[in-house]
DNA sequence: TTCCTTGCAAATCCTTTGCAAGGGT
DNA sequence: ACCCTTGCAAAGGATTTGCAAGGAA
């Protein structure tokens, strides 16, 4: 799996006559080790200093760029002025999001859309479609139980930002 | 309509013994009055600012910040950096939104999922659903002929930072 | 008096950019 | 030699915060 991505982010860059350099290559192995979680441009950028410390996040930022045009990646905003990065999956289709306004913890949901849907939506207003992403806003199931607990929406809230960014999840 | 939506905001705001200043007002005004459209924080604070000129970017964000947690409004972010807000309509269900790759225009369409779905998902995974909002991304019918007839792509897409950025939609 | 609310300016956070240096091809 | 790529530091843009002043309850 990993060499497939590695392999066609190879082929795709020489399209475009652009290296793999080390730097890249370790934000991309680092996208994959973290497949499952959202990274932030900083974590990712924590992440990959590990493998590769002389890594710096403009390159980080820049890469990202690259990736993003390639198609190999997604980007996700559940909260404002936060940025977050998935590998796209191009095996098992798309999945949404369940972004929990408690800790703010994303979970995903597998789904997809039936095809005939998008052709439809084409149909109907000529807009081709060629990614989308759903967001389901709510409350997951600890949080549900901390707030009929105490009710302490506020407390939970700001813990969520600093779980964001400190990186708690890691 | 408007009325509705004022005395709701009026009765929200009762509850947690604050005022309905003529800056709330006017930012509500506003969003109510550019319903069709995503208002940024920046563009909201133009439109509102006519509506009473001492009005401050702060108060604003404040103001949006208050009517988020009243459940008033939804947060859109189509770009990176770039929120944008619109009031949630209680009445007509949620919509969706198309956004383009080339012009960045986001186009609306309507759909709901049904209740059976959202429910099925709160009991496989416990997580409480509140809202929703589903983005389609890809090319507009506008984009998609410009884009067959020159190929240049690059050129829409810094176009369309104009357009959001310069306020071209108002 | 109390405390919600505000405008202004400063601070902060995330992201982009300019530039000179490094390194494949 | 050419040009892609980088790290660093500075710039940029959006949002938040500190603070003193205004004003309703």
């Amino acid at each position: 799996m990993l060499d497939d991505i590695l392999h066609s982010c190879y082929q795709e860059l020489e399209k475009g006559h652009y290296r793999l350099t080390p730097q890249r290559e370790a934000v991309l192995l680092t996208l994959y080790r973290e497949r499952d979680g959202h990274l932030t441009s900083y974590e990712l950028f924590n992440k990959a200093k590990k493998i590769y410390p002389e890594l710096g996040l403009a390159t980080v930022y820049r890469t990202l760029d690259l990736f993003l045009e390639m198609g190999l990646l997604r980007e996700v905003q559940f909260d404002k002025g936060l940025t977050q990065y998935e590998l796209r999956d191009h095996q098992d289709g798309h999945h949404h999001h369940l972004v929990c306004k408690g800790c703010g913890h994303p979970q995903e949901i597998d789904g997809i859309f039936p095809k005939k849907l998008l052709d439809l939506i084409t149909e109907e207003t000529g807009f081709l479609i060629t990614d989308y992403c759903c967001q389901f806003y709510g409350y997951c199931e600890k949080c549900r139980t901390n707030i009929a607990q105490d009710g302490k929406k506020t407390k939970v809230k700001e813990l969520m930002r600093g779980e964001v960014f400190n990186d708690a999840r890691s």
